[in-house]
DNA sequence: TCAAAAGTGTTATCCTTACACCCATGT
DNA sequence: ACATGGGTGTAAGGATAACACTTTTGA
């Protein structure tokens, strides 16, 4: 028994990271443990703020400098130490964006593609396979697997709601996880409910992957009204490598014609005067992020041209 | 000197809530201590989540039944205990809220108007006078206090993007007060940088003015994209008092036809075939939430529009 | 010469904004 | 009668979505 009283009992304060990086066009996060793991220890030292402190533990532990840090959740459910056990521990989870544009072929280990995790929830290629053949029709069975017709129908809206293709909103990916786990289709909900009929797509330990999930949907939301997604480019790049940036984060094809029009009369970018020598067809010009934005308009946007075509 | 080792000082958790509700079309929070405190108080007992844990506490010493529950944020800056001191407190924020509408005249004590802590922030019937007759005069002058050109520039700017009348962005509660305490106008800054020209305007104690910023930006930007607005509403309500309401939230007057279009067409409510005996005028019809919407669409928003015009 | 990617121009449509006006009640 | 708030219609402007087309390179 913890000598603890009962209106002071242990606590710890963890910090989990999510740190996000472009490689490939891909989206990547970095792991521990053979991807089961995001970033995570406990918060220790003398930091003036949590912002700071999650900054230095960030460096020293992955050497990667961190460009834009956002908080995104503060769980402490009783769940994540053993039932019983007196210690309570806080998880405390951030956002992080660094730029890691290495070469092709370069891949330093950790870093992972975002879609292992959740491979319904990326578009670019049109509807994935995984959710027409697994998900939904998964998703159907739990949906007559309700006790009554109310439950049912509710079940029934609120996949509808999330998976339905036609209105397919790309922020919804922690809502789409947890009504998954709910359903008793990801491994995570196994562990409680007993081994489940599981859907493809990498489980992580704890629940790491509902704070990927959070982070995902986070920036996912952001890019559409906060120009971030230049702290993932490198300093000179392309419209269409912007693009292709864009279009792995949010996990959808996006009109080019009109993404590039609305990028440009922004005002968020500006010529650098190089061309790029790249793989194929005529050279494109060089961009550079307008920093001066973040000051000149309060809500400068990065807005997307919210069409499907690709 | 505290006996704990370096690796694992001494932990504490509060919770602090902006509890707010509408009372006389006035936007109330409530506070403690003659308006100095939000309540606040430590995470204590045996609640499976964070979320349980606050309602509880909130719902046992407040006596309100909490209604809508968000998180804000979490800060566990070294200042909030005495600087030297072992103890780390970690403080969790959190937006409720609840349904309030009493009588005119009946005053519960403890809640308070927000807009006492923050009078540049009620456009509702115009340019604040506190705005053009104190805070932008102080600022000016902060502005040309800067050491050298390049930083009041940047100043300029700054206090442009925050409280420029053209352009003014009601959601940037939390900004706008995070630069005043910069420029030492809040009092909350005098406590360390000594007694400063402080603006009209409540102060609290710790950072619990911040902590009701936060709130309100929130709550101000969630209003626009889902509809939180009906949480603070009686079951029945009209289209007048509902536009009020939002009004007051958002701390400006809005179009009145556009208004009622918005709400209509996108199928937030619907007649209750009751008409109100007010105060004076044409009766009105009343209408309640239809709750469902949130079953139907995802994106469920209760846009504003976007027009100043009373 | 052809594929591939860059880049330009133009049109239809819808949503937002704004203005003008009528309706029903109490005093 | 008139003040007060409730309620309706409609036109102008701007942003988005969609389409068609030209340009410049490497293989």
């Amino acid at each position: 028994m913890p000598p603890a009283a009962n209106r002071s009992r242990a606590v710890s304060i963890e910090l989990n990271a999510v740190l996000v990086a472009l490689i490939d066009d891909a989206p990547q996060v970095l792991t521990l443990e053979d991807g089961m793991l995001l970033p995570s220890g406990p918060f220790e030292g003398d930091h003036p703020t949590l912002q700071t402190g999650l900054r230095a533990w960030v460096e020293r532990h992955t050497h990667h400098p961190l460009g834009y840090v956002e908080q995104l959740y503060t769980f402490a459910d009783r769940s994540r130490a053993g039932a019983a056990s007196g210690l309570r521990i806080v998880s405390i989870s951030y956002l992080g964006l660094t730029r890691e544009r290495a070469e092709a072929g370069r891949r330093e280990p950790g870093w992972q593609n975002w879609y292992r995790y959740f491979p319904w929830e990326d578009w670019r290629g049109g509807t994935p396979t995984v959710l027409a053949r697994q998900v939904l029709p998964r998703l159907r069975r739990w949906i007559e697997a309700a006790a009554d017709t109310a439950a049912r129908r509710e079940r029934r809206q609120r996949v509808e709601i999330n998976f339905a293709e036609p209105t397919w909103n790309e922020d919804l990916v922690l809502q789409r996880y947890e009504l998954l786990y709910e359903a008793g289709l990801v491994a995570e909900a196994g562990r409680r409910k007993g081994p489940a009929d599981v859907l493809p797509g990498a489980s992580m330990h704890y629940d790491h992957r509902r704070i990927l999930a959070t982070g995902i949907a986070r920036l996912r939301a952001k890019i559409k009204y906060r120009p971030v997604v230049f702290e993932l480019m490198p300093p000179d790049f392309t419209l269409g490598q912007l693009q292709r940036a864009v279009e792995a984060l949010a996990g959808r094809p996006l009109h080019k014609q009109n993404f590039r029009r609305l990028i440009e009369q922004q005002g968020l970018v500006e010529e650098t005067g190089g061309v790029s020598a790249e793989t194929g067809g005529r050279p494109a010009k060089l961009f550079r992020f307008r920093r001066e934005i973040l000051l000149e308009r309060a809500a400068a946007g990065s807005k997307l041209p919210l069409s499907r075509s690709a």
